[in-house]
DNA sequence: TAATATACTCGTAAGTTTCTCGTAAGTATT
DNA sequence: AATACTTACGAGAAACTTACGAGTATATTA
């Protein structure tokens, strides 16, 4: 960016870049500090403070947060994901013919994210319009209060997801909306997990 | 307030996640605590406390319900950002009447950030098109090298900005393009940072 | 070649935030 | 009343981040 970056620059933000990725979480400047072989804090803190100035780093949580550390900037290059269908409430999901492909933020970028594009409006019970766009994670398994796209007995549907101990509950995410049951005897397959959703303006 | 998780929490909140999975219902404090090798109570509050104040976790059954711990849609919660005008080279900056705000990817969620709307084609220049939006932090102040939005006489632009011992040089993020030297003379004022950008689908 | 930046490194001593412990008391259930 | 939990508080250890002072290489400039 600014002031081009030093090889060894170059090599701390990677460091963190990936540590990140990997754990979900930032290393802390200790973990940095044996990773890169440094033997003082003060070169982790010279790294830091030299690429915050610089525009390159950022810490999320304010002045002493821990593990705080983000990159930022990075070539703001946006990331695409295939959009691989429409769907609709109580219908089938619609499959496109020719793989499209989308912008999205580039922190969703990942080989299991796709992108559906919600048709109808039919799913305003969850606050999703007509042209909404969602980013999905490819899986067949959800956490509790997670919302999921999901079939029951073919047709899509998109609910937080609560199972019992004998079968499922679907949760829209507008409460005025009915929770809807899902026994053993139904057909009921998740098909990834949303992640986020956007607007066309 | 939107905190990011420490590992430890994140540790905390799978265990919930997992037992409720499995089990069907939460966990009570006792079982967290031995479960995660705690030996007091405490710090099992400690943990519920702040991360239902953080939004992670509620509990479902109102204050002093047992077993009442349940998860808060982590995944989605899609952060809103107050889209406050639209920029245009070379133009003041338009303030828009009503507040609307638009999605932005969570990790840009911050009080001081807000969104623009590029209007016009003339930034092609930094690579950011008619309809565009940018995410910016408010900030009087920056770092050599950051992007900013800036005032030059009243005249708004979106360049790399460095400061200089005599004024202030703004280089377009296109290096096609000439640098423009702010004088003492001028009327400059930085509005803010350039965090991120995204388009229009 | 000498002078001077620039990029990096070390050590150590604070300073903050996160996490843990213990103990005590409150609330619902049976 | 006994049982099974949740809530509250104070004190402190642990985990991390910041700040400072000084020193060594490696390039740039004069």
């Amino acid at each position: 960016m600014s002031t081009s970056l030093t090889p060894k620059q170059q090599r701390f933000l990677t460091f963190v870049r990936r540590y990140t990725l990997r754990n979900g979480h930032a290393p802390s400047y200790e973990e940095i500090m044996s990773a890169l072989g440094f033997s003082s804090l003060g070169t982790v803190n010279w790294y830091v403070k030299t690429l915050t100035h610089n525009g390159y780093l950022d810490r999320s949580k304010g002045p002493n947060g821990k593990r705080a550390l983000t990159l930022i900037g990075e070539p703001t290059a946006p990331a695409r994901l295939p959009l691989l269908g429409l769907i609709a409430a109580g219908e089938p999901i619609e499959a496109l013919e020719n793989a499209e492909s989308v912008d999205v933020p580039t922190p969703f970028a990942h080989p299991d994210n796709f992108v559906l594009k919600v048709k109808g409006y039919s799913m305003i019970e969850d606050h999703i319009e007509d042209g909404d766009y969602i980013i999905v994670r490819k899986t067949r398994t959800a956490e509790s209060g997670q919302v999921v796209v999901a079939l029951i007995n073919g047709e899509a549907t998109l609910k937080r997801y609560y199972p019992k101990t004998n079968g499922v509950e679907l949760h829209p995410r507008n409460p005025d909306y009915p929770v809807i049951q899902v026994s053993r005897n139904d057909n009921f397959h998740i098909q990834g997990v949303v992640l986020y959703s956007f607007r066309e303006y």
